[in-house]
DNA sequence: CCTGAATTTGCAAGCGTTTGCAGAAAATGA
DNA sequence: TCATTTTCTGCAAACGCTTGCAAATTCAGG
């Protein structure tokens, strides 16, 4: 008869061994670990000592299931090819930080048409709240998690009553300012590339120009603005067209850097100077606007901020579930590098 | 006695709750759910249909508990802000989403001082498996895995006898042909921009350089690499010292994009021209990179590649804990875009 | 020294799954 | 037809933790 070898992995340290190793009863170590009130202060000690001895870190399946609080929440975007929930995600991800939270993440496009099962799941796991950056928010998503009265905040989302708890930026007044700040250098004709207009913050920077427009009694031109997506290429054709107008634009405004770098590539192969020929301005001032040739005079929306705040809120209300809804709009603001040049 | 409202949550749905709907033991429905093979069809039907009708959900704490896998695995990353990073874990997702696993998100900086702690809670909590892009690898962190048995790769990463997993491109072969494009084009003197030194892959690109100078005939000289750190700002630094040596070189090798980025702008800011004036080549080809003017020369790293296969390779250890290690190293490729142009 | 309130601790019942074990049912072979 | 296998299904014991309940201890006031 062999001996099995039995290779014995080192069987992680539950709370039961901390117990035995302090001598007391493991739903006190529980208590200890959970800063329960009554606790003889030298019971705490003795506990504490032994867990750190031990090496103890909690099972954190075991202690959400058993009602305790998971220390994670997800984070649901649709894709992470965009520098600009990158910075979102940087500042989220220091909050949780420092709150002892984790994150999962989860990406939207996974469950094209599922969305409503996939929340579901995403609700009813062991996450403690979730944080939406979402364009489209199909009320799928929303209404599930209202109902459930599970803990949710939106990014970057204007649409929906007081129900959700929301945390954007000024994107019309910081739409406004931009195209102000064009007609100011003497531009009249500003030629402006959308986004996807199911998206509120598209649809409000829009509204920004024209209102701009409309305070400089410049009328509004229907056939300036080009339709985009938000992604580079959709930047590029937009300005194209533009371009091919029989009174092109003296400027452009982008509404987000990503399709004002398209832009400016078309403007470039044009065999145009920027900004010698035509001025551009974009939205979000991600990291790479001020790293492009020429740097590009932006708008800048406070994404890392957003997301701190987006994440704060969330461990408020996980905190406390009473809390009502809040809607929290950051202030933009623009940056000015060299895109832009003055006109006529 | 007033009645209370009693605010009735939908209770999440159970293994139960199928298993009293379709009457059967909720041991069945969990065979059923796992793909068991001793499942008469007719039941296994019945059961299925059942959790269709409820709309149930697996817990997957309770079921990670149980000893089930969580379907989730880890990535360990140092950061976000960077699009290279960004390009790795849109493969790593995609092929999680293949295959139903999903993400957890963790970042070094958050536990400066205790990566031990923070690597145990990971290893012990409720991911199947842990993909780490980590440049220096304190081996803290991989002792720790590997003793434990617990299922990792590594990414882009050399170093290492043969226990861990790892999935990297050929930095220094990359790095050659780059250097040997610069050479055939008639430049001579090649500043070189180097990355951390204590992360493999720097080490292996200015290695790469080496080599092709060595084959071409070029004396190596060492005031021609300066030290950088993978960051943009570091690029520009090491830049204007390369354009303040007596003889500046005539083209740079930068040991990644970002780098180049801040190089070409030191080189703009000395006004000259690109690569009119100096030719300047990239590592990594991040998307940034054929955006930027001019358009960037680089070496393609196959991120989302690597990224792909390295989850492929962890989700493979997962299903069989006795696979033996793996190194996969993917090619890189020369790109040819418009910083660079022939000298002498 | 006694009583009752305030502290402190242990017991045991879950939380939703997985899984080893064993009994029941169906299929096979003689 | 009966003894064996092979399938199928249920029971019950974990997994590691939280928490209500109650017992034990301490403490203050009379």
């Amino acid at each position: 008869m062999v001996e099995q070898p039995e290779q014995d992995l080192p069987r992680s340290v539950t709370i039961i061994d901390v117990a035995r190793e302090s001598g007391v009863s493991y739903s006190t170590v529980s208590r200890v670990l959970n800063g329960y009130e009554y606790v003889k202060e030298s019971t705490r000690r003795r506990v504490l000592e032994a867990a750190e001895r031990l090496g103890y870190v909690a099972n954190l399946q075991a202690r959400s299931l058993a009602g305790g609080r998971s220390q994670i929440v997800g984070l649901l975007v649709p894709g992470l090819d965009n520098d600009y929930i990158g910075e979102i995600i940087r500042g989220i991800d220091e909050e949780l930080a420092r709150n002892d939270y984790d994150l999962m993440l989860y990406t939207t496009h996974r469950r094209v048409g599922k969305e409503t099962e996939y929340v579901k799941m995403i609700a009813n796991g062991l996450t403690d709240g979730l944080l939406l950056i979402v364009p489209l928010i199909p009320s799928t998503y929303v209404d599930i998690l209202h109902q459930q009265r599970f803990p949710y905040v939106l990014i970057d989302q204007s649409e929906n009553g007081d129900t959700s708890s929301v945390v954007n930026a000024t994107n019309w007044q910081g739409a406004y300012d931009a195209t102000r700040y064009l007609v100011e250098l003497g531009h009249r004709r500003i030629g402006f590339i959308s986004g996807m207009m199911e998206i509120s913050s598209a649809v409000e920077r829009l509204e920004g120009y024209k209102s701009a427009l409309d305070d400089c009694q410049i009328a509004f031109d229907e056939s300036l603005v080009k339709q985009g997506n938000f992604w580079q290429p959709s930047g590029y054709a937009a300005a194209q067209e533009l371009l091919r107008m029989d009174t092109p634009p003296s400027a452009i405004f982008s509404s987000n850097d990503l399709m004002a770098f398209g832009a400016m590539q078309a403007i470039r192969e044009a065999g145009l100077d920027i900004p010698g020929d035509i001025s551009i301005i974009g939205f979000d001032n991600i990291p790479m606007a001020s790293i492009v040739h020429p740097k590009l005079t932006t708008v800048h929306q406070p994404l890392d901020q957003m997301g701190r705040v987006a994440a704060k809120l969330l461990l408020e209300q996980i905190e406390d579930p009473q809390k009502p809804a809040r809607r929290i709009t950051l202030g933009t603001q623009l940056i000015i590098r060299d895109s832009c040049r003055s006109f006529g």
